[in-house]
DNA sequence: AAACACCAGCTAACCGTTTTGCTAGCATTC
DNA sequence: GAATGCTAGCAAAACGGTTAGCTGGTGTTT
């Protein structure tokens, strides 16, 4: 294609011109600019972002890093990520750790090679929390997203996890539930350890306690959640209520629920925290919490971009979101249950 | 960061020596290449990526532009081409055109910029189909993926659209359905012409027909194919048997049915062409084509690093993938309806 | 009219690689 | 021992932009 030498020679200007014209950069008289836009029209010349790159140390490249690409909820991270970051005049690198730590360390090494000017990223390792240095020695502009570690230096966009799950159990027992099950995350994610510190807590202000066999570890997933929610309910004794640590595994126990002949609301009644998109148009509909992951994503690209201007001297930004309850008809009053 | 200068001093040898070391582009002695990695490893570089793409032009970045992100279809396609991307060496750098040809232009001209190595294209626009220039004035290897037009000098990846309507509509009609009305895609894209006219077909060689009224153009929408489905289902006589053109559209038929209290399969029997992920865990199971997805996209990726590794001498490829049908529980045989 | 300020536009250095000659040292051959 | 071939490693020129610093022409001030 053409370069910036092709134009400056065909508008009969210097490259200097032809670059504070393109970048808007200094005065240049009507005249010019005009020959230069005429040049640059005709040759159909657009800047090498590499050679930019290169000479300002800055690639107009934002990354992004979620843990988990087959989530739905990341999925709608990735979707909101691509408008906020096409927004701000940058474009989207995406990469998927897929929950492994040696993924993720690979991804932080590409995209220092790639030298993004700033990263989003979804945490899977705790190592990763740390500041990643960049081609300057400083840190490279990071937000954590929806994970995060304690005591964290970096910007981190997260929701309430504690509040979520405290809101959904409030629920279930205000129905008249006490013999609350629960299907939880990974607990160290600070995901899943929040969602069931807020379930117990929830608990243990009415001296209430899920029984030991009514907690099972759902690992986020569709299919694990299936199965333990098979498990927690042909057990003699099971849970009226559910409450299930985000929207994935609420499929899945849905899907346990008919394949068991179960009736929800009426056998049992479910909840989660976090939903999943299209989810919305089945029945019966979930009770559950909604995360607002566009004004997120939307905060963690002005935290983000406001690091990049502004650099590592501003104070650490810890933004929380608050969940709010959405009520379905997948929950009922207890009744105690006629054999 | 350091540099290959850094590196070079540190070893005391030259560039050009710590290039071949990290390129393994030229032979040297077992001494240097230990001096010149321990100096690498001390230095902690990592070769800028903005200047090797300046000098080699080639920027290890691949384009993925889908034409609605929000889609899980194409989420799913974002999915398989990350790990497809990652699995070649390059990265992915992800745009939504909405289904705007606008949009599309914009992204393609910052593609240009990004100089990235291939693109692989959801085309919205009949012009994007025409192959872009790079900046050596050559086209950049693009693959179409899912749509086309006809006569493409692109590399194509595709699905029998027709057959997949083709299929679902021979099952409908198996099953006694005279009777089938349709929510159509978007008629001037491939996927939306060809499975209307792959179940026109289907009917025609049985001598059958849709009524006029029970052809309806749902936009591949949930929200628009809900209240087509509505309409569809509350005229004076309506059609016993649905064929959707996709899934999201079916999810929103399926929520017209409960709103409008009539159940699947009894009342009305559902089938579609494609499917969402996570749908295969409702009840009742949809009646579907399946996309072979992970195959297309890891097929579209073998030719795109094919074309761009021998150029555009090579002809091109149009490779179609054929669906399979899926049967579920939402098709029921046809019987008079007890009014 | 001399001295000066101002500024549009140019020249050239630089960003960090890759790669094309080139050099110099050694081994081989007659 | 001179001529030749071979090759490991080097110096330096790109790649295509940005930008600091310079130049020379114009306008203002005394």
């Amino acid at each position: 294609m053409a370069t910036i030498r092709d134009v400056a020679n065909h508008a009969q200007v210097s490259t200097a011109t032809v670059s504070a014209v393109v970048n808007d950069s200094a005065y240049v008289s009507p005249e010019l600019r005009a020959r230069v836009l005429a040049a640059i029209n005709e040759l159909n010349y657009a800047p090498s972002q590499a050679a930019r790159s290169l000479k300002r140390g800055r690639s107009q490249l934002i990354a992004l890093v979620v843990a988990d690409l087959a989530n739905p909820f990341f999925a709608r991270l990735v979707w909101a990520a691509e408008a906020a970051v096409a927004a701000w005049g940058y474009s989207l690198v995406l990469f998927n750790s897929d929950e492994k730590p040696e993924n993720e360390r690979r991804i932080l090494a590409r995209i220092r090679a790639l030298s993004c000017d700033g990263i989003i990223l979804v945490p899977v390792d705790v190592i990763s929390t740390q500041p990643q240095r960049g081609s300057e020695g400083e840190p490279i502009p990071t937000v954590l997203f929806g994970r995060t570690v304690e005591g964290q230096k970096t910007d981190t966009i997260t929701i309430d996890n504690v509040s979520a799950a405290r809101q959904v159990t409030n629920y279930l027992m205000d129905l008249g539930h006490t013999r609350i099950g629960t299907i939880t995350g990974p607990l160290h994610l600070t995901t899943g350890r929040g969602r069931l510190d807020g379930m117990l807590e929830a608990m243990r202000a009415r001296g209430l306690a899920p029984a030991a066999n009514h907690v099972r570890a759902g690992e986020f997933r569709e299919d694990t959640a299936y199965s333990v929610a098979r498990e927690l309910l042909t057990q003699p004794e099971p849970p009226t209520a559910i409450y299930i640590a985000n929207g994935v595994m609420a499929l899945g126990v849905m899907r346990a629920l008919v394949d068991l002949g179960l009736k929800c609301p009426d056998d049992v009644s479910i909840a989660s925290t976090d939903t999943i998109p299209g989810i919305g148009g089945l029945r019966p509909r979930l009770t559950r919490t909604e995360h607002p992951v566009i004004d997120m994503t939307n905060e963690a690209l002005r935290l983000l971009v406001d690091r990049i201007n502004r650099g590592p001297s501003i104070e650490a930004r810890n933004v929380v979101f608050q969940p709010s309850l959405v009520v379905g008809e997948s929950c009922a009053p207890y009744k105690v249950r006629v054999e």
